[in-house]
DNA sequence: CGTCCACGTCTAC
DNA sequence: TAGACCTGGACGG
């Protein structure tokens, strides 16, 4: 399921699950794999990873002396990240780092389908643009300063998917986010956007009531933080590798896309798209849009509803639905894998030689304790009383707010602060996010409401 | 068994 | 703007 969440979580899984092991040897590629080979062993080694958009960096950092190396990921349709006993790894893990424990395991990168690939080098790709999830306020000026490009042309679907743009976004989360927005998917994307340039003047209010309705009412380049952030932010981590089950509630998360009742199209790049209502004036003609979908077998006793599925409609079967994935099967690791190798041989790729990045980057891990304000579903709840604003700067935060419109951040100033290096340690924030911030003034606290996660600085 | 479909890029007419 | 690149699950006959 690879759109920004799942590279994110995938990161963190990494992080977490591999966080306190010590890695050796060298690092092993099956015969199909799409990257390179990684020229790179070291006696002991760590692995921490970092996502941006639709990628994600692993860095393997030596112990002792001797350079790191980096690679840098995408996940095509199928990939994914998973620790597992090295002596029986699962089938398409076409990348393996060995751990230093007794019985060894491996971290693998699978992709059965082989979409994905990496390169070597700390680099993201560069016309990808800041991703959607973890540098938000740059996401948006990137977009919001080039509508006359001609990406903007397109319907706001397709557009969407351009990851110059929208690093991160992917076929679900577009649908979620227009649904969300209800924004039919065939409007021009360049109207929609022009349109939030100057919404964001809306004065006589207080500030407590524009945040309020900022929260209440995210726009489109919010809903691609904020949707995203949702994902990765449920308690019930409905990626982890470790747990299959959570596919259902995945499926369940989902408001539009896949759901029953909903329309869908194929957009010009034949891609579908989901949506409800219109689809707007330059949809594709001759295609009629067709619902119901019907054969999600996760809901068996969906009543064939005729009309127009509602909001509440469509919150199919609760938690009445079973996972989907039957099989637990992919063992049988094959010794030959995938011998066939038919039409076309792996053509060369020109793998780009990283040039050297400075990157001052090295994000000094702050770690704090959180308090944990852990609260559902993005509740900002009394934090944006009035009573907790007072004190702020409110002209400056609000003066920020106006330029970066971001729901999810709020800052309490306090005079003799000393910035420092952080990040917000539950989502990996780097430090050219906070910067925006620490302009306007030195934060005490910083909240993701959307993470329902409180980070004391 | 065969057909359709899938969370994404790429490059070749 | 088609395809190519792939595997595998769901579904229909």
């Amino acid at each position: 399921m690879p759109e920004c969440p799942e590279l994110h979580l995938a990161g963190r899984y990494i992080n977490e699950a591999c966080g306190g092991l010590v890695f050796e040897g060298g690092v092993q590629r099956s015969a199909v794999g799409r990257g390179p080979e990684v020229p790179f062993s070291s006696e002991a080694y760590r692995v921490t990873a970092a996502s941006r958009g639709k990628e994600l960096r692993l860095t393997l950092a030596p112990l002792g002396p001797g350079p790191s190396q980096a690679l840098v990921f995408r996940f095509g349709m199928s990939g994914s990240f998973r620790l597992c006993e090295a002596a029986s790894p699962p089938r398409h893990a076409h990348l393996r780092f060995f751990t230093r424990e007794s019985p060894p395991r491996a971290l693998c990168f699978v992709d059965p389908r082989r979409f994905g690939t990496w390169r070597l080098g700390e680099d993201w790709q560069p016309d990808r643009g800041p991703c959607v999830l973890l540098e938000y306020p740059a996401f948006r000026e990137n977009v919001l300063t080039n509508l006359e490009d001609k990406a903007f042309d397109k319907p706001i679907c397709e557009a969407l998917l351009n990851q110059k743009y929208f690093n991160g976004i992917g076929n679900y989360l577009r649908a979620e986010i227009l649904y969300r927005a209800k924004i039919p998917p065939f409007e021009k994307a360049r109207t929609v956007l022009e349109a939030l340039k100057h919404q964001e003047q809306n004065s006589s209010l207080t500030l407590s009531k524009k945040l309020k309705l900022k929260r209440d009412n995210p726009d489109l380049l919010e809903l691609c933080h904020k949707v995203p952030m949702e994902v990765v932010a449920a308690d019930k981590n409905l990626f982890d590798p470790s747990d299959s089950d959570n596919y259902a509630a995945f499926k369940n998360w989902l408001q539009c896309y896949l759901v029953p009742g909903m329309s869908s199209l194929r957009d010009r790049n034949n891609r579908t798209i989901w949506f409800q209502g219109e689809p707007g004036p330059m949809a594709p003609k001759g295609q009629k849009p067709h619902k119901k979908h019907a054969h999600l077998k996760a809901d068996p006793e969906e009543a064939p509803t005729p009309t127009v599925t509602t909001r509440a409609s469509k919150r199919r079967s609760g938690g009445a639905e079973k996972p989907p994935k039957p099989a637990v099967k992919e063992e049988e690791e094959k010794a030959v894998p995938d011998g066939s190798r038919k039409g076309r041989a792996r053509g060369k790729k020109k793998v780009a030689a990283a040039p050297t990045l400075s990157e001052p980057d090295a994000p000094v891990r702050a770690k704090r304790n959180r308090t944990s304000t852990r609260r559902g579903r993005g509740e900002a709840g009394d934090f944006w009383s009035e009573g907790m604003v007072k004190g702020i700067r409110a002209s400056r935060v609000l003066q920020d707010i106006a330029r970066h419109p971001l729901t999810f951040c709020l800052l309490v100033s306090l005079p003799t602060f000393q910035v420092q290096p952080l990040q917000c340690e539950f989502c990996t924030l780097p430090s050219t996010h906070l910067s925006l911030w620490k302009r306007v003034t030195p934060p005490l606290l910083w909240r993701h409401a959307g993470l329902g996660c409180l980070v004391l600085l």
